[in-house]
DNA sequence: CTCTTATGTGTAACCGGTTACACATATAGT
DNA sequence: ACTATATGTGTAACCGGTTACACATAAGAG
């Protein structure tokens, strides 16, 4: 392995020349830097991250930690962080937290063991005390919390969106889905529904399920054999969604003519069923991007004009709602 | 911060000690041990990695290399290789190479410099120079090499199996998806099929596309456009499958009974298809695992019982092919 | 009772960077 | 000519672990 100091005897100069040299700190001659350049590239001598780190007490990683990496939802927020991260010169550690708070608890750990720079963390854990008393900048992502650094979309009014665009197109016996209680941005999306649902002339139904693959098919089945007049469904993200589409399908109700499905997240398989799913847009790529910079801005000790940033939710409608009839 | 002189002091011991009781090495009186303990959990004493990753020149860290996220084979395996490793006490670097060789680079650099211990690689590019003079172990997963350990599913099987059970159940104008021709896997995939088709008394056409979700729509629409005649399709990979299906239905073709379609990969979404999707599944979970193991092998100087590990494919019987007749 | 070996512990060097500080020289200001 | 300041460079301490080695004591062998 080549060193620094390899990289110094080459050059002829000590090693703290070379290390003003590599990070343009300091006085360094003209010359000199010629040198060391020289020598580097000669010996293609690459720093030790390591080594940097532990002085610095300060890595070029990031953690971002996932509740589901399966959930396709998370990797378009991963690559989101991921590019603009990239653009400074970082890198990630993602972790998978699996939705069990004990991998959350390790990955933290492991986060803080390797000096990362900030964490970002997108789980879906009520609770904030494990960040509390970290030395560590955090972002919280799709999460809402009052006191912490937050870039989410806005759950209530894509939940009112949702509620009106499917009354708007004419259903009146709607079930809606809950997300699990303990992610707030669920019960946002909830909640403004439920607003909406109250204040129109329709029938509806709550129905609470988790976020997961297997939970939906499950979901999916029970809710039309438990409410078979359902016309309208307000589903909780997209990956439920899918599975009341395919459910419904299956059992011949007839989409969106007989019934309708409004997704949640669009995700990128969303446009790829059949019929296409209409769903609520979080813009999730961008949402990584804003959190990434939002983190940044905290390492770097930039004034923030906010502390949470609200993203705006979109109605994207495909054909799993009906066209809406012109009444102009 | 809490270091391991202030876990001496407070045990009124030395470094040495403390240290070898963490690691379990060399001697230590069962008295020590237990000063050395309590004073670590009083002080809630962490050791901190990249000091030892320094001095040790190897970081609990394994780099993972994915070459895009958001299709979702890709997690998939991620969650193996991360289950495996957690139970060996490493943590894993997710990169995602979003198929741009200038990332994977930067990847392989960041791995380098933070110490891994060992990396896994499922990117798809055909040359392995990258890894060639590495110091650090290499296990590439879903993809082929010969002279390096890797982990993959049998291709060719696989795209015999897709073959035969397409023909099987009556197909007789084929259409044949042929992923990127740099990846070795989706190419055995076809030449498998190809065997098959060609020993078989059906028509069939190649058309070549990307693993991407914005070809894959693209290549929907001009298969249809160009084949109208086609009865079956074999497609590359799940993603297209849904592209494909979705675009047959669009179009106003049903599915099983006047066309028939074959995924390949079984993501966790192609259940919720409508109609669900018949696939050639790939273990990516235990695949993931696997490559975690062998890694861990080769890290460990084990012995090897083979270089290379080829794992099962399966038909996965849904409903996008027709039941097959019985004739006995 | 001495010699060997096993057990237990501390000192200090080391990993590969960064940087405070000392020192030398050049340039500018008065 | 004489400071004051800017520029350029080297020495060595430091980050927080690990471990080779020295040393001390206890236990076992003959």
């Amino acid at each position: 392995m080549v060193t620094i100091r390899d990289v110094a005897k080459k050059a002829g100069v000590s090693v703290a020349t070379v290390s003003r040299v590599l990070n343009n700190k300091g006085y360094s001659h003209e010359d000199t830097r010629k040198l060391v350049n020289e020598a580097i590239k000669e010996l293609n001598y690459k720093p030790n991250e390591v080594a940097r780190s532990l002085f610095k007490k300060k890595s070029r990683l990031i953690g971002l930690l996932l509740p589901d990496i399966r959930n396709p939802f998370f990797p378009e927020l991963a690559r989101g962080v991921e590019d603009e991260m990239q653009e400074q010169g970082l890198h990630l550690i993602i972790g998978n937290a699996d939705e069990k708070p004990k991998k959350e608890i390790d990955y933290i750990e492991t986060f803080k063991q390797n000096n990362v720079i900030g964490i970002i963390s997108a789980t879906n854990q009520a609770e904030t005390e494990l960040y509390e008393d970290l030395s560590i900048p955090v972002v919280f992502l799709d999460r809402i919390t009052n006191n912490h650094p937050s870039v989410y979309a806005d759950g209530l009014d894509g939940g009112k969106k949702a509620a009106r665009e499917i009354i708007k197109r004419g259903s009146k016996r709607i079930a809606l889905l809950r997300g699990p209680i303990e992610v707030r941005t669920a019960q946002d999306r909830f909640k403004g529904a439920v607003d909406e649902l109250c204040n129109a002339n329709v029938d509806f139904q709550v129905i609470t399920s988790s976020f997961s693959f297997h939970d939906a098919e499950k979901v999916a089945k029970t809710l039309f054999e438990k409410f078979p007049e359902t016309d309208g469904i307000i589903a909780s993200n997209d990956l439920s969604a899918a599975a009341i589409l395919h459910e419904a399908l299956r059992i011949g109700r007839s989409i969106p003519d007989d019934l309708q499905i409004i997704g949640y997240d669009d995700i990128p398989l969303s446009k790829l069923l059949f019929p296409p799913l209409s769903t609520i847009r979080q813009p999730a790529y961008d949402m990584g991007r804003e959190a990434a910079k939002l983190l940044m801005k905290i390492i770097e000790k930039q004034p923030l004009e906010q502390l949470n940033i609200q993203m705006p939710v979109t109605f994207i409608e495909r054909q799993t709602t009906r066209k809406v009839e012109k009444n102009d």
